[in-house]
DNA sequence: TAAGGATATTTTTTT
DNA sequence: AATATCCTTA
């Protein structure tokens, strides 16, 4: 496939086309929905290239993750060929980090900062909690935090907050400033500085932002109305006149003003940038009529927006389903059973999706798709680093890189154990407050420290040791190289294979996961001339901002993921869990608790998942709930009383009462026959559950695995299934018995499925 | 100093 | 329910 401006007319329509074709002026494109705007800015930027002839390097096309900067990437190599890649295509975090590698030393950033992640903050704060002397009870770090995080999303310094009405602005400016100070020390920034430094270097360097000003001639900037105050002060520099600048975006799906997004940047557009065209896509190509009546429904009720209607030419398509569960165990494993039957009428496992509003909702749902043996995959951005052994081998190399990253020394200076413990760490920290240097460095002059014994210095001393040998092998070699050897030199390698526990043996596979990782990257990267930066100070730079490396799944799997996750993908059918007030919307944002705006937010969330749906969409709820391991009765979302009752398919009523929703449930569960048997389960989805790897994270408790894994279980007894219900063993064979559930027939499973009744 | 148990605290969403 | 933190004991 290569691109031809000819052909464009035959695949865009008016408007579409319209926005390829534009020209200079700042352009604004109002992008409902599935209304094909990434196939618009892909376009723009392949005809730019192709018709106008602008250099590819000159263009940066900006996306708000880095799923959605890779599809982009992918695209345009589809169009463009090996021109494609030439495209500066990255989320701004990760074009701010790109930038301030090469040019930070203009404002004292060394060249091999770190990006300290939440958790990395966390243990930061703590600290400067500690040595400026506050009572750990007093203040929280997370608090402290997310205050600091919020002004830096506000471009706002520590000075502006003091001046603040806040009663309590000078305390959070004087933390602020001892955070940054911290950061400093530790050669290392978070990510809101990503931005903010970046628009400090700009400021203080104005020929460093002259030369970006020349290169990026065209800027496309996808997702915009989730930029925040720092992102559109970057964007204005950049473009002062908005000449080339295009931006795409709908207000109907901001869902991140708490994370600073901004959507008056995208309604001011017009006026910040006089000249600008505005084009609306309201056309949609994905949805059915019914499921872009449903989100219209719940969209609508918000004051402000931009009224828009997304039409379509797909049809009506079929009514929306709806499962009512007394429980959230019995909602999961229902939204599994009507899974199961899709997949058995042919839907393809990866065109089906079940959306949550909190993290903590897959849980249930993960042990029903395991007991129901269907193949899942959990959409979560970087569970994979985020493990505690890999943070431990990430902060060896990144001590590596960078010895004065004392959050990292301080985490893995005794891990594994080798006899420096909490006293003995907080003599070292003392010292290296007092001289002035990094922990590391303190460990190197132990004789120097007061107060620590022979054996203590000796073993501090080992440490600083330890970090140089690790620094040695990682300047020399590829990241994969670096990460072998620190898992080897650390000693973590000897001491999981000496504690041979299952679990450690587990964490040591995920290890050696992350060796393979570093490796795999070395080999998908050449280095960067331009950038001068070891393999793995890159390597490590991409983990910090990019999530899991886990998008080489196996198999075709139904994903489960959160709403915010959600934005941008696209799925056949799509079950959206957990429809009750106060879980969705959230109890943050109702009454007591929340801004008339963050229910808003909560509705353009709804409307975000809702349009995620091609054909089908079920909505399910439970009637009670265990929420922080309390029981809690919830009524229905009051989203689903929005939803007109004809889009269930109930033609003559006005309004949805929480009975009719039990009716439709009981009628779809008889349509879809969930009893049948076809052999299904046994090819399929029981061994398949079998094979899947166990989750790292859940280790059940002891007594109740080892119940689990051989209950005696003898002929003549009866045993529960999770999806087939209770049934009497007629025989057992090993780790499999024969069994005849009512209504099912004789199933041969895992006893491992099996509960006692 | 390390390990194990009791107690407090937490969860909204993520670059 | 699951973790982080504190506290006791060996």
């Amino acid at each position: 496939m290569t691109f031809d401006r000819a052909t464009l007319p035959s695949l865009l329509n008016r408007e579409q086309l319209e926005a390829v074709l534009h020209g200079e002026d700042p352009l604004l494109v109002l992008a409902g929905a599935g209304s094909g705007k990434t196939r618009v800015i892909t376009y723009r930027i392949a005809d730019l290239v192709r018709s106008r002839g602008v250099p590819p390097w000159k263009i940066l096309a900006v996306t708000f993750t880095n799923k959605a900067a890779e599809e982009m990437r992918e695209r345009l190599l589809g169009l463009l060929g090996e021109e494609g890649g030439e495209v500066w295509i990255s989320t701004f975090h990760a074009a701010g980090a790109r930038i301030l590698r090469r040019e930070g030393e203009a404002i004292g950033l060394p060249r091999s900062f770190v990006v300290y992640d939440e958790s990395d903050q966390l243990s930061l704060m703590k600290r400067v909690l500690e040595a400026a002397g506050y009572e750990k009870r007093q203040i929280s770090p997370g608090v402290v935090l997310r205050r600091i995080d919020a002004a830096k999303n506000h471009g706002l310094g520590p000075d502006d907050l003091e001046s603040e009405d806040e009663a309590d602005g000078w305390l959070v400016a004087d933390l602020y400033r001892r955070y940054q100070a911290a950061l400093r020390e530790a050669g290392a920034v978070d990510f809101g500085d990503l931005l903010l430094r970046l628009f400090e270097l700009f400021e203080t360097a104005p020929d460093v932002l002259e030369r970006y000003r020349r290169r990026f001639e065209y800027v496309l900037v996808d997702e915009f109305q989730d930029t925040n105050d720092v992102q559109l002060r970057l964007l204005r520099m950049l473009k002062e006149d908005g000449r080339g600048l295009c931006a795409v975006g709908d207000d109907d799906q901001s869902i991140y003003r708490w994370r600073g997004a901004n959507v008056e940047n995208l309604l001011a557009f017009p006026e910040i940038f006089p000249n600008t065209r505005i084009i609306k896509l309201e056309q949609n190509y994905r949805s059915t009529q019914i499921i872009l009546d449903a989100a219209h429904a719940v969209i609508a009720k918000n004051p402000h927006r931009m009224e828009k209607k997304l039409w379509t030419r797909n049809g009506p398509g079929e009514p929306l389903g709806c499962i009512v569960a007394r429980t959230e165990r019995e909602e999961a494993e229902r939204v599994v059973d009507r899974i199961r039957a899709s997949l058995r009428r042919g839907v393809d496992p990866s065109e089906i999706a079940v959306f949550y509003r909190t993290n903590a909702q897959s849980r249930v749902l993960e042990e029903a798709f395991r007991l129901g043996g269907v193949p899942y995959q959990v959409v979560r951005g970087r569970s994979f680093y985020e493990r505690a052994e890999v943070k431990d081998l990430v902060a060896y190399l990144r001590l590596a890189v960078h010895p004065h990253s004392d959050v990292d020394a301080a985490r893995v200076i005794n891990k594994p154990a080798r006899g420096i413990g909490a006293t003995t760490l907080g003599r070292l920290q003392a010292a290296a407050a007092d001289w002035g240097v990094s922990l590391v460095e303190v460990c190197r002059q132990a004789a120097q420290v007061p107060g620590l014994s022979a054996a203590q210095q000796q073993r501090a001393r080992a440490f600083a040791d330890l970090v140089g040998r690790i620094a040695l092998a990682a300047a020399e070699g590829a990241a994969g190289d670096a990460a072998e050897a620190a898992l080897v030199l650390s000693g973590l390698e000897a001491a999981y294979l000496d504690e041979g526990t299952d679990e450690a043996l587990e964490r040591l596979e995920n290890l050696r996961e992350f060796v393979g990782a570093a490796r795999e990257w070395d080999a998908r990267h050449q280095p960067d001339p331009d950038d001068d930066v070891t393999p793995l100070a890159a390597f490590l730079e991409q983990i910090a901002l990019l999530g899991d490396a886990d998008d080489r799944v196996s198999g075709p799997k139904v994903s489960l993921m959160t709403l915010h996750a959600s934005k941008g993908l696209e799925f056949e059918e799509v079950y959206l869990t957990g429809m009750e007030e106060s879980v969705f919307p959230h109890v943050r944002a109702l009454g007591l608790f929340g801004a008339p705006e963050s229910l808003e937010e909560e509705r353009r969330l709804c409307y975000v998942g809702f349009t995620r749906a091609k054909k089908r969409l079920v909505l399910s709820l439970a009637q009670s709930r265990y929420i922080f391991g309390e029981l809690r009765f919830n009524a229905p979302s009051r989203f689903l009383s929005d939803v007109p009752p004809r889009l269930f398919g109930l033609e003559d009523q006005e309004r949805l009462r929480p009975a009719d929703l039990e009716e439709i449930d009981e009628v779809e569960d008889a349509a879809f026959d969930l009893d049948e048997d076809d052999g299904f389960e046994d090819d399929y989805v029981i061994d398949y559950a079998w094979d899947q790897r166990p989750e790292p994270r859940k280790r059940p408790k002891p007594p109740r695995k080892k119940e689990r894994e051989a209950p005696a279980l003898r002929a003549g007894m009866p045993a529960r299934h999770a999806s087939f219900g209770v049934g009497m063993i007629e025989a057992v064979d090993g780790d499999k018995v024969s069994i005849r559930f009512p209504g099912v027939g004789l199933k041969r499973v895992m006893i491992r499925f099996l509960e006692p009744v």
